[in-house]
DNA sequence: GGCAATCTGTGCGTATATGCACAGCAAATT
DNA sequence: AATTTGCTGTGCATATACGCACAGATTGCC
């Protein structure tokens, strides 16, 4: 391989551009002995001299004018990509990934245009997908989960709200089996719930002390599958109010109580936690969802 | 000052293009340790996060994404710049800058016009100025000088040709003052001759030695301004046979002999002696000078 | 479920590169 | 002509960066 060292360049670069060693090694911030060992190095490694020396300098050869040339664009490129970058974190620019559960579009997308406009230079990507997006792999900067408060490493969690949760069950259920007046009638009834055993959402736990697990006939460790369920009929289940009232298929079995809510957590990467991007947009979000009623 | 560590960019540039740190370490050769120091530096002077951490390897943020595409440039730079400076140094072409003694042009120009032809490629910078342009400040790659040989050091030095020379006057000066018929009768006339002490030809000390030092009337340290005297009429001087013969106003006071032969000597800079370049100018220059009757 | 493979991360000893001091040299200055 | 200044170049001591070995963690595979 050739032109292994690319600090060699930048040196010889400066000894180009000054014409002496020593001017370069002021430059540089080292010692000119240093400048000369890798003038030396690039020289031996090239196979060829880029410099004639004298006793006043150094004069660079046809080949150490090429390189002058090209060293001089790599600095300016190399400028600017630190000024970029270096901008980038205290500008609110660039892309945006959020990704979040389902069903908060219509909640979240008006929240979102609102930021668009506050930040004109932000692109924004919105992803609601059945996987969960990972942010340790950089799949998103900012995650909004729901659920059990989320413990992964190196992930900052922050509550966002919590979601009112009642028991609701489609029309097409009611006309079928009719709808239980109160806990004691919950035997006679069909219920969806989650099959992972991890999911600590409280509401569950309630409905398993009281029913017996053969009322649960339908289960899914997927949320988004358990909603589609009792949409679809196939038992009561828990969805939160918001999303509930938005569908007019739905009934209200029983209604939403404090010991039933299910918090919304805002997740970030703690790398992308500092930038006053992912804090501007935290900060968006938090506000909105203050007057949420959900 | 920012960015002052060229190895680091390209260390993040193989992360950033590979995904791992690993990978990174095996392309550069070294140990992956160093890869992460290079990393965790580069990103403790940018103050910003250029890569996600996870077990599987390193994915680039906004940030190292940019780095990505502007170091990818700058490599393909760096690698054509190698490939064009090793190629330079076994290829005959860009700028051959060549410096003579006045007075032979009308015998360098053909051969100089030939060398171009066989390297189409050569662009040729013919300097015949009054000043002696400098080898070791890299003005000039070949040069021909005359009289005693050059010995500065970093200089390699070869003979080209003898000169011949004779003593001259001109037809105004013959007009005027009449001719020597020999030795003798040098005392009744006027000579310019070098005022420089330390020019040892052998012409000079053979004049200094048969005339006493007021008949030499013109001095000058500058041989150009000498051989202007002669055209001049100012005195009887030596002048090469060959430049003598072109100048129908200047008429061969006495033919040149060996022992005032001038050596021409072909000059070049150490760094740039090696080069194919300079080595097919010499051949060429050599060749032609052994079939030159001066 | 367990095992192998792969990758990151860190303390430690060593080799490498750097800084320092001085010598040498050429040119500018007085 | 002597002096001063600014530059290159080199041996030596030191500090810095590197390689090594091992730990820890995650993923993929049997």
């Amino acid at each position: 391989m050739s032109l292994a060292n690319w600090d060699e360049i930048r040196t010889a670069f400066q000894v180009a551009r000054l014409g002496t060693v020593s001017g370069a090694a002021d430059v540089l911030g080292v010692h000119h002995a240093t400048v000369i060992r890798h003038i030396d190095a690039l020289e031996k490694s090239l196979g060829t001299k880029l410099f004639q020396r004298h006793a006043r300098g150094y004069t660079p050869t046809e080949s150490g004018r090429d390189l002058l040339l090209v060293a001089q664009t790599t600095e300016e490129q190399f400028a600017q990509l630190a000024s970029r970058i270096k901008g980038q974190g205290e500008t609110v620019s660039g892309e945006l990934v959020f990704t979040s559960i389902t069903g908060l579009s219509a909640l979240l997308t008006p929240v979102l245009s609102e930021f668009q406009k506050t930040y004109p230079q932000i692109l924004l990507r919105f992803l609601t997908d059945m996987r969960v997006f990972r942010l340790d792999y950089g799949e998103a900067h900012v995650a909004l989960r729901a659920g059990g408060s989320p413990e992964e490493p190196d992930n900052v969690v922050q509550p966002l709200a919590r979601m009112q949760t009642g028991l609701y069950a489609s029309r097409s259920y009611a006309e079928a089996h009719g709808l239980p007046e109160n806990e004691a009638a919950f035997e006679a009834h069909r219920f969806v719930a989650t099959d992972n055993i991890q999911n600590r959402a409280p509401f569950f736990r309630w409905l398993g002390a009281r029913v017996s697990p053969d009322r649960i006939t339908f289960r899914s460790s997927e949320l988004a599958t358990l909603e589609m369920a009792v949409r679809h009929g196939m038992g009561i289940g828990f969805m939160s109010a918001y999303q509930a009232k938005t569908d007019p298929d739905l009934i209200e079995v029983m209604p939403p109580r404090p010991e039933w809510e299910v918090p919304l957590w805002l997740v970030t990467h703690v790398d992308l936690h500092r930038t006053k991007k992912v804090q501007a947009f935290l900060k968006h979000l938090k506000e909105a969802a203050a007057v949420w009623d959900i």
